[in-house]
DNA sequence: ACCTGAACACCGTTCAAGT
DNA sequence: ACCTGAACACCGTTCAAGT
Protein backbone atom coordinates (compact mmCIF):
# COMPACT_ATOMS: atom_id res chain seq x y z
CA UNK A 1 0.00 0.00 0.00
CA UNK A 2 2.72 2.36 -0.39
CA UNK A 3 2.61 4.46 -2.59
CA UNK A 4 -0.89 4.91 -2.06
CA UNK A 5 0.36 8.99 -0.54
CA UNK A 6 -0.80 11.06 -3.51
CA UNK A 7 -4.21 11.63 -2.12
CA UNK A 8 -5.45 15.56 -1.43
CA UNK A 9 -3.40 15.47 2.03
CA UNK A 10 -1.61 18.65 2.73
CA UNK A 11 0.57 18.54 5.19
CA UNK A 12 -0.21 20.54 8.41
CA UNK A 13 2.58 22.67 8.66
CA UNK A 14 2.09 24.18 4.68
CA UNK A 15 -1.61 24.84 4.60
CA UNK A 16 -2.35 25.01 0.80
CA UNK A 17 -0.66 27.96 -0.05
CA UNK A 18 -1.05 28.05 -4.07
CA UNK A 19 -0.44 31.78 -5.26
CA UNK A 20 -3.67 32.82 -7.92
CA UNK A 21 -2.24 32.37 -11.27
CA UNK A 22 -1.80 34.34 -14.05
CA UNK A 23 -3.82 35.22 -16.79
CA UNK A 24 -2.46 33.04 -19.58
CA UNK A 25 -0.93 30.40 -17.57
CA UNK A 26 -3.30 27.50 -18.19
CA UNK A 27 -4.24 26.41 -22.01
CA UNK A 28 -6.32 23.43 -23.43
CA UNK A 29 -3.53 21.80 -24.30
CA UNK A 30 -1.93 21.64 -21.14
CA UNK A 31 -4.90 20.76 -19.47
CA UNK A 32 -5.67 17.59 -21.77
CA UNK A 33 -1.89 17.27 -21.15
CA UNK A 34 -1.74 16.73 -17.89
CA UNK A 35 -4.86 14.62 -17.73
CA UNK A 36 -3.77 11.95 -20.23
CA UNK A 37 -0.87 11.98 -18.13
CA UNK A 38 -2.57 11.21 -15.63
CA UNK A 39 -4.87 8.79 -17.05
CA UNK A 40 -1.67 6.63 -18.69
CA UNK A 41 0.43 6.81 -15.57
CA UNK A 42 -3.05 5.37 -13.33
CA UNK A 43 -6.26 4.78 -15.10
CA UNK A 44 -8.39 6.40 -16.94
CA UNK A 45 -10.84 5.93 -13.73
CA UNK A 46 -8.58 7.62 -11.47
CA UNK A 47 -8.76 10.89 -13.32
CA UNK A 48 -10.77 13.10 -11.36
CA UNK A 49 -11.58 16.93 -12.13
CA UNK A 50 -9.98 17.83 -8.27
CA UNK A 51 -6.72 15.47 -8.89
CA UNK A 52 -6.19 16.51 -12.52
CA UNK A 53 -6.65 20.11 -11.02
CA UNK A 54 -3.71 19.41 -8.01
CA UNK A 55 -1.37 17.70 -10.56
CA UNK A 56 -1.69 21.13 -12.78
CA UNK A 57 -1.39 22.82 -9.73
CA UNK A 58 -4.68 25.00 -10.79
CA UNK A 59 -7.80 25.68 -9.21
CA UNK A 60 -10.74 22.84 -9.84
CA UNK A 61 -13.26 25.22 -11.76
CA UNK A 62 -10.61 26.48 -14.18
CA UNK A 63 -10.44 23.50 -16.05
CA UNK A 64 -14.21 24.43 -16.62
CA UNK A 65 -13.29 27.39 -18.64
CA UNK A 66 -11.44 25.39 -21.34
CA UNK A 67 -13.55 22.36 -21.16
CA UNK A 68 -17.32 22.65 -20.52
CA UNK A 69 -17.37 19.20 -18.93
CA UNK A 70 -15.23 16.06 -18.34
CA UNK A 71 -17.59 14.49 -20.80
CA UNK A 72 -15.81 17.14 -22.88
CA UNK A 73 -12.31 16.31 -21.90
CA UNK A 74 -12.74 12.67 -22.26
CA UNK A 75 -13.82 13.09 -25.89
CA UNK A 76 -10.73 15.22 -26.25
CA UNK A 77 -8.20 12.86 -24.73
CA UNK A 78 -9.98 9.97 -27.31
CA UNK A 79 -8.84 12.17 -30.48
CA UNK A 80 -5.63 11.68 -29.23
CA UNK A 81 -5.69 8.44 -28.05
CA UNK A 82 -7.16 7.43 -31.88
CA UNK A 83 -4.62 9.07 -33.44
CA UNK A 84 -2.04 7.31 -31.53
CA UNK A 85 -3.48 4.20 -31.87
CA UNK A 86 -3.38 4.70 -35.37
CA UNK A 87 -0.04 5.40 -35.46
CA UNK A 88 0.68 2.12 -33.64
CA UNK A 89 -0.59 0.17 -36.31
CA UNK A 90 0.94 -0.24 -39.45
CA UNK A 91 0.48 -2.62 -41.97
CA UNK A 92 2.33 -3.48 -45.17
CA UNK A 93 0.03 -2.72 -47.63
CA UNK A 94 1.58 -5.04 -50.12
CA UNK A 95 0.05 -8.48 -48.75
CA UNK A 96 -2.47 -10.74 -49.70
CA UNK A 97 -5.64 -10.01 -48.63
CA UNK A 98 -5.68 -12.35 -46.36
CA UNK A 99 -2.66 -12.19 -44.62
CA UNK A 100 -3.25 -8.54 -44.38
CA UNK A 101 -6.53 -8.76 -42.97
CA UNK A 102 -4.74 -11.10 -40.45
CA UNK A 103 -1.72 -8.76 -39.81
CA UNK A 104 -4.16 -5.99 -39.11
CA UNK A 105 -6.98 -7.58 -37.04
CA UNK A 106 -3.99 -8.94 -34.95
CA UNK A 107 -2.31 -5.75 -34.65
CA UNK A 108 -5.57 -4.46 -33.80
CA UNK A 109 -6.25 -6.16 -30.90
CA UNK A 110 -3.19 -6.51 -29.42
CA UNK A 111 -2.48 -2.60 -29.57
CA UNK A 112 -5.51 -2.23 -27.58
CA UNK A 113 -5.12 -4.89 -25.47
CA UNK A 114 -2.03 -3.85 -24.31
CA UNK A 115 -2.81 -0.18 -24.03
CA UNK A 116 -5.45 -0.09 -21.04
CA UNK A 117 -5.99 3.91 -21.66
CA UNK A 118 -6.66 3.45 -25.56
CA UNK A 119 -9.02 1.04 -24.83
CA UNK A 120 -10.69 2.65 -22.21
CA UNK A 121 -11.05 5.71 -24.64
CA UNK A 122 -11.67 3.84 -27.70
CA UNK A 123 -13.71 0.75 -27.31
CA UNK A 124 -15.15 1.11 -23.69
CA UNK A 125 -16.20 4.62 -24.38
CA UNK A 126 -18.65 5.81 -27.22
CA UNK A 127 -17.67 9.45 -27.72
CA UNK A 128 -18.39 12.03 -30.73
CA UNK A 129 -15.71 12.27 -33.01
CA UNK A 130 -14.69 15.18 -34.83
CA UNK A 131 -14.93 15.24 -38.40
CA UNK A 132 -10.93 15.30 -38.75
CA UNK A 133 -11.01 12.03 -36.19
CA UNK A 134 -13.89 10.61 -38.59
CA UNK A 135 -11.77 11.34 -41.71
CA UNK A 136 -8.71 9.56 -39.89
CA UNK A 137 -11.00 6.79 -39.27
CA UNK A 138 -12.85 6.54 -42.99
CA UNK A 139 -9.26 6.45 -44.24
CA UNK A 140 -8.45 3.66 -42.49
CA UNK A 141 -11.07 1.93 -43.67
CA UNK A 142 -11.08 2.51 -47.42
CA UNK A 143 -7.65 1.38 -47.24
CA UNK A 144 -8.64 -2.35 -46.09
CA UNK A 145 -11.88 -2.30 -48.53
CA UNK A 146 -9.40 -1.07 -51.21
CA UNK A 147 -7.27 -3.97 -50.52
CA UNK A 148 -10.41 -6.62 -50.76
CA UNK A 149 -12.01 -4.91 -53.90
CA UNK A 150 -8.73 -5.28 -55.49
CA UNK A 151 -8.78 -9.15 -54.69
CA UNK A 152 -12.11 -9.34 -56.27
CA UNK A 153 -14.97 -9.03 -53.44
CA UNK A 154 -17.71 -6.50 -54.02
CA UNK A 155 -17.52 -2.84 -52.17
CA UNK A 156 -20.25 -3.92 -49.91
CA UNK A 157 -18.71 -7.05 -48.97
CA UNK A 158 -15.47 -5.46 -48.48
CA UNK A 159 -17.29 -3.21 -45.67
CA UNK A 160 -19.57 -5.70 -44.38
CA UNK A 161 -15.66 -7.68 -44.05
CA UNK A 162 -13.77 -5.17 -42.32
CA UNK A 163 -17.25 -3.90 -40.13
CA UNK A 164 -17.44 -7.69 -39.07
CA UNK A 165 -13.77 -8.32 -37.93
CA UNK A 166 -13.23 -5.06 -35.70
CA UNK A 167 -16.73 -5.55 -34.22
CA UNK A 168 -14.76 -9.13 -33.40
CA UNK A 169 -11.75 -7.75 -32.11
CA UNK A 170 -13.34 -5.22 -30.02
CA UNK A 171 -15.37 -8.12 -28.94
CA UNK A 172 -12.28 -10.37 -27.91
CA UNK A 173 -10.84 -6.88 -26.16
CA UNK A 174 -14.15 -6.72 -24.24
CA UNK A 175 -13.92 -10.73 -23.45
CA UNK A 176 -10.15 -10.35 -22.49
CA UNK A 177 -10.70 -8.00 -20.19
CA UNK A 178 -13.37 -9.37 -18.22
CA UNK A 179 -11.97 -12.89 -18.46
CA UNK A 180 -8.26 -13.05 -19.04
CA UNK A 181 -6.91 -9.93 -17.90
CA UNK A 182 -4.16 -10.41 -15.43
CA UNK A 183 -5.85 -7.87 -13.15
CA UNK A 184 -9.16 -9.16 -14.26
CA UNK A 185 -11.86 -9.41 -11.44
CA UNK A 186 -12.95 -12.63 -12.55
CA UNK A 187 -11.95 -15.64 -10.82
CA UNK A 188 -13.16 -19.51 -12.35
CA UNK A 189 -12.02 -21.46 -9.29
CA UNK A 190 -14.82 -24.17 -9.03
CA UNK A 191 -14.43 -27.32 -11.06
CA UNK A 192 -16.88 -29.78 -12.52
CA UNK A 193 -14.57 -32.56 -14.31
CA UNK A 194 -17.81 -34.19 -15.65
CA UNK A 195 -18.13 -31.06 -18.09
CA UNK A 196 -15.73 -30.17 -20.82
CA UNK A 197 -14.38 -26.75 -19.39
CA UNK A 198 -15.58 -23.96 -22.24
CA UNK A 199 -13.30 -21.62 -20.78
CA UNK A 200 -10.14 -23.80 -21.14
CA UNK A 201 -9.77 -21.83 -24.25
CA UNK A 202 -7.29 -19.32 -23.82
CA UNK A 203 -7.92 -15.62 -25.64
CA UNK A 204 -5.13 -15.60 -28.08
CA UNK A 205 -6.13 -19.57 -29.47
CA UNK A 206 -9.54 -18.31 -29.76
CA UNK A 207 -8.93 -15.12 -31.12
CA UNK A 208 -7.08 -16.60 -33.93
CA UNK A 209 -9.01 -19.57 -34.39
CA UNK A 210 -12.06 -16.80 -35.24
CA UNK A 211 -9.83 -14.95 -37.32
CA UNK A 212 -8.79 -17.47 -39.66
CA UNK A 213 -12.40 -18.73 -39.33
CA UNK A 214 -13.32 -15.54 -40.62
CA UNK A 215 -10.91 -15.59 -43.51
CA UNK A 216 -11.67 -18.75 -44.39
CA UNK A 217 -15.31 -17.61 -45.04
CA UNK A 218 -14.04 -15.03 -46.92
CA UNK A 219 -12.54 -17.09 -49.01
CA UNK A 220 -15.65 -19.33 -49.62
CA UNK A 221 -17.68 -15.93 -50.62
CA UNK A 222 -14.84 -15.11 -52.70
CA UNK A 223 -14.71 -18.61 -54.45
CA UNK A 224 -18.72 -18.56 -54.89
CA UNK A 225 -19.08 -15.00 -56.12
CA UNK A 226 -15.99 -15.89 -58.96
CA UNK A 227 -17.63 -18.80 -60.09
CA UNK A 228 -20.62 -16.55 -61.27
CA UNK B 1 -38.49 17.55 -17.83
CA UNK B 2 -41.24 16.56 -15.96
CA UNK B 3 -40.66 13.16 -13.94
CA UNK B 4 -37.58 14.42 -12.42
CA UNK B 5 -38.78 14.73 -9.55
CA UNK B 6 -37.66 11.90 -7.77
CA UNK B 7 -34.91 13.40 -6.13
CA UNK B 8 -34.19 12.66 -2.42
CA UNK B 9 -36.34 16.10 -1.89
CA UNK B 10 -38.26 16.01 0.78
CA UNK B 11 -41.61 17.94 1.34
CA UNK B 12 -40.99 21.01 3.86
CA UNK B 13 -43.50 20.38 5.89
CA UNK B 14 -42.30 16.77 7.15
CA UNK B 15 -39.33 16.40 7.60
CA UNK B 16 -37.79 12.59 7.14
CA UNK B 17 -39.79 10.70 9.93
CA UNK B 18 -39.45 7.58 8.58
CA UNK B 19 -39.56 4.95 11.81
CA UNK B 20 -37.22 2.81 12.35
CA UNK B 21 -37.75 -0.55 11.19
CA UNK B 22 -38.36 -3.64 13.35
CA UNK B 23 -35.44 -6.11 13.46
CA UNK B 24 -36.61 -8.75 10.87
CA UNK B 25 -38.14 -6.34 7.80
CA UNK B 26 -35.50 -6.21 5.75
CA UNK B 27 -33.81 -9.24 3.59
CA UNK B 28 -31.14 -9.65 1.12
CA UNK B 29 -34.16 -10.58 -1.26
CA UNK B 30 -35.82 -7.91 -0.33
CA UNK B 31 -32.91 -5.59 -1.48
CA UNK B 32 -32.02 -7.09 -4.18
CA UNK B 33 -35.62 -7.39 -5.88
CA UNK B 34 -35.69 -3.58 -5.13
CA UNK B 35 -32.53 -3.20 -6.96
CA UNK B 36 -33.15 -4.99 -9.68
CA UNK B 37 -36.69 -3.16 -10.36
CA UNK B 38 -35.17 -0.01 -9.67
CA UNK B 39 -32.25 -0.77 -12.30
CA UNK B 40 -34.97 -1.61 -14.64
CA UNK B 41 -37.04 0.85 -14.65
CA UNK B 42 -34.59 3.57 -14.91
CA UNK B 43 -31.13 2.30 -15.71
CA UNK B 44 -27.77 0.90 -13.98
CA UNK B 45 -26.18 4.24 -13.82
CA UNK B 46 -28.96 5.39 -11.45
CA UNK B 47 -29.27 2.79 -9.25
CA UNK B 48 -27.66 4.31 -6.28
CA UNK B 49 -27.23 2.79 -2.36
CA UNK B 50 -29.18 5.98 -1.13
CA UNK B 51 -31.83 5.68 -3.90
CA UNK B 52 -32.08 2.31 -3.30
CA UNK B 53 -32.53 2.96 0.71
CA UNK B 54 -34.99 5.58 -0.59
CA UNK B 55 -37.00 3.41 -1.90
CA UNK B 56 -36.67 0.14 0.21
CA UNK B 57 -37.68 3.02 3.11
CA UNK B 58 -34.49 1.89 4.44
CA UNK B 59 -31.73 3.17 6.18
CA UNK B 60 -28.53 3.44 3.63
CA UNK B 61 -26.46 2.17 5.88
CA UNK B 62 -28.95 -1.27 6.10
CA UNK B 63 -28.17 -2.35 2.97
CA UNK B 64 -24.21 -3.11 4.09
CA UNK B 65 -25.56 -5.85 6.54
CA UNK B 66 -26.79 -7.76 3.67
CA UNK B 67 -24.08 -6.77 1.36
CA UNK B 68 -20.70 -6.15 1.82
CA UNK B 69 -20.66 -3.82 -1.07
CA UNK B 70 -22.35 -2.21 -4.03
CA UNK B 71 -20.19 -4.41 -5.88
CA UNK B 72 -21.43 -7.69 -3.96
CA UNK B 73 -24.77 -6.34 -4.76
CA UNK B 74 -24.29 -5.96 -8.56
CA UNK B 75 -22.68 -9.49 -8.65
CA UNK B 76 -25.69 -10.77 -7.37
CA UNK B 77 -28.08 -9.05 -9.57
CA UNK B 78 -25.67 -9.89 -12.54
CA UNK B 79 -26.52 -13.59 -11.51
CA UNK B 80 -29.93 -12.85 -11.79
CA UNK B 81 -29.69 -11.16 -14.89
CA UNK B 82 -28.01 -14.34 -16.57
CA UNK B 83 -30.47 -16.94 -14.92
CA UNK B 84 -33.26 -14.63 -17.03
CA UNK B 85 -30.94 -14.20 -20.13
CA UNK B 86 -30.74 -18.09 -20.19
CA UNK B 87 -34.71 -18.43 -19.64
CA UNK B 88 -35.18 -16.20 -23.12
CA UNK B 89 -33.06 -17.70 -25.06
CA UNK B 90 -34.62 -21.17 -26.26
CA UNK B 91 -33.44 -22.45 -29.25
CA UNK B 92 -35.35 -26.18 -30.60
CA UNK B 93 -32.26 -28.40 -30.75
CA UNK B 94 -33.19 -30.50 -33.71
CA UNK B 95 -32.43 -27.74 -36.24
CA UNK B 96 -29.17 -28.61 -38.44
CA UNK B 97 -25.63 -27.21 -37.10
CA UNK B 98 -25.48 -24.07 -38.84
CA UNK B 99 -29.52 -23.09 -38.46
CA UNK B 100 -28.94 -24.01 -34.72
CA UNK B 101 -25.76 -21.24 -34.80
CA UNK B 102 -27.53 -18.57 -36.39
CA UNK B 103 -30.95 -19.11 -34.57
CA UNK B 104 -28.78 -18.99 -31.00
CA UNK B 105 -26.45 -16.20 -31.58
CA UNK B 106 -29.03 -13.81 -33.57
CA UNK B 107 -30.96 -14.77 -30.25
CA UNK B 108 -28.41 -14.15 -28.08
CA UNK B 109 -27.77 -10.87 -29.51
CA UNK B 110 -31.35 -9.64 -29.79
CA UNK B 111 -32.23 -10.05 -26.38
CA UNK B 112 -29.11 -8.58 -25.39
CA UNK B 113 -29.52 -5.25 -27.20
CA UNK B 114 -32.75 -4.92 -26.56
CA UNK B 115 -32.71 -5.65 -22.29
CA UNK B 116 -30.16 -2.56 -21.58
CA UNK B 117 -29.83 -3.84 -17.94
CA UNK B 118 -29.21 -7.54 -18.78
CA UNK B 119 -26.96 -6.35 -21.21
CA UNK B 120 -25.00 -3.95 -18.57
CA UNK B 121 -24.99 -6.48 -16.54
CA UNK B 122 -23.66 -9.49 -18.25
CA UNK B 123 -21.47 -7.90 -21.42
CA UNK B 124 -20.73 -4.50 -19.97
CA UNK B 125 -19.59 -5.55 -16.39
CA UNK B 126 -17.32 -8.02 -15.48
CA UNK B 127 -18.51 -9.92 -12.14
CA UNK B 128 -17.36 -12.71 -10.11
CA UNK B 129 -19.90 -15.99 -11.22
CA UNK B 130 -21.27 -18.23 -8.14
CA UNK B 131 -20.31 -21.86 -8.65
CA UNK B 132 -24.33 -22.14 -9.84
CA UNK B 133 -23.88 -19.72 -12.31
CA UNK B 134 -20.98 -20.90 -13.84
CA UNK B 135 -22.38 -24.33 -14.02
CA UNK B 136 -25.50 -22.96 -15.81
CA UNK B 137 -22.95 -21.11 -18.58
CA UNK B 138 -21.32 -24.25 -18.90
CA UNK B 139 -24.22 -26.35 -19.65
CA UNK B 140 -25.67 -24.08 -22.33
CA UNK B 141 -22.25 -24.51 -23.71
CA UNK B 142 -22.24 -28.01 -23.57
CA UNK B 143 -25.47 -28.04 -25.82
CA UNK B 144 -23.96 -25.70 -28.52
CA UNK B 145 -21.12 -28.27 -28.41
CA UNK B 146 -22.72 -31.13 -28.58
CA UNK B 147 -24.41 -30.31 -31.61
CA UNK B 148 -21.57 -29.17 -33.30
CA UNK B 149 -19.61 -32.42 -32.07
CA UNK B 150 -22.56 -34.54 -33.42
CA UNK B 151 -22.32 -32.58 -37.13
CA UNK B 152 -18.63 -33.98 -36.74
CA UNK B 153 -16.35 -30.98 -35.09
CA UNK B 154 -14.02 -31.90 -32.98
CA UNK B 155 -14.65 -30.83 -29.61
CA UNK B 156 -11.79 -28.33 -29.52
CA UNK B 157 -13.19 -26.91 -32.53
CA UNK B 158 -16.74 -26.74 -31.48
CA UNK B 159 -15.62 -24.96 -27.81
CA UNK B 160 -13.57 -22.84 -30.22
CA UNK B 161 -16.65 -22.24 -32.32
CA UNK B 162 -19.06 -21.40 -29.59
CA UNK B 163 -16.41 -19.04 -27.93
CA UNK B 164 -15.75 -16.93 -31.14
CA UNK B 165 -19.26 -16.36 -32.22
CA UNK B 166 -20.14 -15.07 -28.22
CA UNK B 167 -17.47 -12.92 -28.10
CA UNK B 168 -18.57 -11.47 -31.74
CA UNK B 169 -22.20 -11.28 -30.43
CA UNK B 170 -21.02 -8.99 -27.44
CA UNK B 171 -18.76 -7.14 -30.02
CA UNK B 172 -21.70 -6.28 -31.79
CA UNK B 173 -23.65 -5.25 -28.59
CA UNK B 174 -21.32 -3.17 -27.64
CA UNK B 175 -20.58 -1.48 -31.41
CA UNK B 176 -24.36 -1.08 -31.32
CA UNK B 177 -24.69 0.36 -27.94
CA UNK B 178 -21.78 3.28 -29.41
CA UNK B 179 -23.30 3.99 -32.83
CA UNK B 180 -26.57 2.46 -33.95
CA UNK B 181 -28.57 2.85 -30.50
CA UNK B 182 -31.54 5.23 -31.14
CA UNK B 183 -29.98 6.74 -27.54
CA UNK B 184 -26.34 6.96 -28.31
CA UNK B 185 -24.00 9.35 -27.54
CA UNK B 186 -22.18 9.77 -30.70
CA UNK B 187 -24.00 11.30 -34.09
CA UNK B 188 -22.56 11.28 -37.09
CA UNK B 189 -23.15 14.31 -39.79
CA UNK B 190 -20.01 14.73 -41.32
CA UNK B 191 -19.70 14.05 -45.04
CA UNK B 192 -17.03 13.17 -47.67
CA UNK B 193 -18.92 11.93 -50.74
CA UNK B 194 -15.76 11.02 -52.17
CA UNK B 195 -15.45 8.51 -49.66
CA UNK B 196 -17.42 5.39 -49.11
CA UNK B 197 -19.24 5.75 -45.71
CA UNK B 198 -17.89 2.87 -43.49
CA UNK B 199 -20.86 3.19 -41.71
CA UNK B 200 -23.52 2.71 -44.01
CA UNK B 201 -23.64 -0.71 -42.89
CA UNK B 202 -26.44 -0.95 -40.48
CA UNK B 203 -26.02 -3.30 -37.39
CA UNK B 204 -28.40 -5.54 -38.75
CA UNK B 205 -26.56 -6.43 -41.66
CA UNK B 206 -23.54 -6.30 -40.93
CA UNK B 207 -24.62 -8.76 -38.22
CA UNK B 208 -25.58 -11.22 -40.10
CA UNK B 209 -22.82 -11.01 -42.67
CA UNK B 210 -20.26 -11.78 -39.94
CA UNK B 211 -22.77 -14.52 -38.85
CA UNK B 212 -23.71 -16.37 -42.20
CA UNK B 213 -19.33 -15.67 -42.49
CA UNK B 214 -18.32 -17.46 -39.68
CA UNK B 215 -20.46 -20.44 -40.36
CA UNK B 216 -19.19 -20.47 -44.42
CA UNK B 217 -16.20 -20.62 -42.58
CA UNK B 218 -17.03 -23.43 -40.26
CA UNK B 219 -18.23 -25.27 -43.04
CA UNK B 220 -15.60 -25.28 -45.24
CA UNK B 221 -13.12 -26.29 -41.56
CA UNK B 222 -15.68 -29.03 -41.58
CA UNK B 223 -14.83 -30.43 -44.92
CA UNK B 224 -11.49 -29.88 -44.76
CA UNK B 225 -11.16 -32.70 -41.74
CA UNK B 226 -13.61 -34.63 -43.35
CA UNK B 227 -11.54 -34.80 -46.22
CA UNK B 228 -8.66 -36.66 -44.10
C1' DA C 1 -10.63 37.53 -20.36
C1' DC C 2 -9.26 34.38 -17.40
C1' DC C 3 -8.74 32.28 -12.69
C1' DT C 4 -10.74 31.30 -8.19
C1' DG C 5 -13.00 29.40 -3.54
C1' DA C 6 -17.24 28.43 -1.64
C1' DA C 7 -21.15 25.91 -2.22
C1' DC C 8 -24.36 22.37 -4.00
C1' DA C 9 -26.06 17.98 -4.78
C1' DC C 10 -24.65 14.00 -5.10
C1' DC C 11 -21.60 9.30 -4.38
C1' DG C 12 -19.88 4.67 -1.53
C1' DT C 13 -18.53 3.28 2.87
C1' DT C 14 -17.35 3.17 7.98
C1' DC C 15 -18.30 3.56 12.68
C1' DA C 16 -20.25 4.03 16.91
C1' DA C 17 -24.17 3.85 18.52
C1' DG C 18 -29.25 2.45 19.29
C1' DT C 19 -32.98 -1.36 20.11
C1' DA D 1 -28.89 -9.69 15.71
C1' DC D 2 -30.31 -6.25 13.10
C1' DC D 3 -31.16 -1.28 11.97
C1' DT D 4 -29.64 3.51 12.20
C1' DG D 5 -27.77 8.67 11.61
C1' DA D 6 -23.70 11.14 11.58
C1' DA D 7 -19.54 11.51 9.47
C1' DC D 8 -15.79 10.90 6.04
C1' DA D 9 -13.62 11.27 1.82
C1' DC D 10 -14.57 11.72 -2.27
C1' DC D 11 -17.21 13.15 -7.01
C1' DG D 12 -18.83 16.78 -11.14
C1' DT D 13 -20.56 21.25 -11.72
C1' DT D 14 -22.33 26.11 -10.90
C1' DC D 15 -21.98 30.67 -9.40
C1' DA D 16 -20.62 34.87 -7.84
C1' DA D 17 -16.90 36.85 -7.21
C1' DG D 18 -11.86 38.39 -7.79
C1' DT D 19 -7.92 40.39 -10.86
Amino acid sequence: MRGEDDRVSVSPGERSVRKRRARGSISADEILHGAYELASAESLDSLSMPRLAQRLDVGVTSIYWYFRSKEELLDVMTERALAEFDQAINVPVDLAWDEYLTTYFTAYRDVLRDNSLWCDLIVMRGSALSPEALRVAKQRVDVVVDILTKAGFATDDALRAHAVLSVYARGAILHYRQWDSPDSPVRIDAEFPDQIDPFSVTADEAFAFGLQNAIRGLRALLAQSAKR
